[in-house]
DNA sequence: GTCTATATTTTGATAGAC
DNA sequence: GTCTATCAAAATATAGAC
């Protein structure tokens, strides 16, 4: 059932995953296929297309899974909490793949580094927007929403940096946690919204 | 004044940090340096040897700025502010070496991954420690102070990836946003304690 | 689709002169 | 301390048989 380019594919999300795309050679992809390395060729043009394409699939079902979070929900605070929920969840489960996305940017030729930070920026512009109408409606504290939208994305997006399928959590168990880290981080009422609202409110100025 | 050794790896922290350790070549660096390839192996046993070196500073320093932070503050949550403090303003101003120790880990040989690893253990203990104490003492929310020690590290860590210093806002500015988003997810009272705490007070076991 | 064989380039590293 | 010269290994990629 599965196609070689499919096993292709899948060889080399693991070992980019496990040693990095530049430490991983055409040769090693074979021998974990069970071909020669000339028969990569036939299936993608080098080992930049194989990355390229991984990443893209990657930056298309973490969006979608965004689209379909936000789309189940009705009001500021469960739009924000399916945004995180989704975001370090698919971060855990997809956990290889999306460690490559994050960490293998430099590895693109410069179209499709484009490419993929386009894909990356419309992502990050819809997860601003749910933050910053929070701030505008005063359910959040008023912040800069872009820098706290890094916080937010990196914080997950290490997730799957440290994360270990077989550890003492599940990724359920981790999500909820950061899930009410992330919430009360953002929420209003504290004593910690230490900066003037005309100064901080400012979310999208580059 | 400067040594060529010193000279040396500046021009490597440079180019591991912007195209990353295994892309990077001796040569590339000696060139930079305005020597010959042979030459750098007066100074250095290899590559590795400079990667190593790169990374045991950066741990040393980052330790020091922690321990001199936390002596100067005097209960659990000006220690903690200075913790977190300490950790973003060391990443965002010491931004290249802070990548290079956080995301070029694979790039060491077994005995000196274990050194560096063994640093930074230690320094993620005293961080747990001082969250652990909060959490205790019902400053903080009751939580998993080790997921959550991960989620505050990594955040910070992370900031060293998009940081730019000719960008819109200052380390210091990114510092106060960052402090006060995190230690707002980390106090209690809120509405997201919303686990039992026999289960998740459990700070360290692995 | 996969193979063998090979071309070309580049790498990290060493030897030995100066 | 830095150089020239060189080595051996490994890399990506291609040509052409089957």
């Amino acid at each position: 059932m599965a196609s070689m380019k499919h096993t292709i594919t899948d060889v080399a999300i693991d070992l980019f995953f496990k040693k990095g795309y530049f430490a991983t050679s055409i040769s090693e992809i074979a021998r974990g296929c069970g071909i020669r390395k000339a028969s990569i060729y036939y299936h993608f043009a080098g080992k930049e297309e194989l990355l390229f394409t991984i990443m893209q699939t990657t930056m298309k079902d973490l969006m979608a899974g965004l689209q379909a979070g936000l789309a189940a929900a009705d009001n500021t605070e469960s739009r924000m909490r399916a945004a995180v929920r989704n975001h370090i969840r698919f971060h855990l489960e997809r956990q290889k793949e999306t460690f490559i996305a994050s960490s293998e940017l430099r590895g693109l030729t410069p179209e499709h580094l484009e490419s993929v930070v386009a894909q990356r920026d419309e992502y990050e512009h819809i997860f601003q927007n749910v933050i910053g109408k929070g701030m505008e409606a005063g359910v959040f504290a008023c912040n800069d929403a872009k820098v706290i939208s890094y916080a937010i994305l990196t914080l997950c997006t290490a997730g799957a940096a440290w994360y270990r399928p077989d550890g003492r959590l599940s990724a359920d168990a981790i999500a909820e946690i950061y899930e009410g880290f992330v919430l009360r981080g953002l929420k209003s009422g504290g004593r910690d919204t230490n900066r003037p609202a005309e100064l901080v409110c400012d979310p999208w100025p580059i």
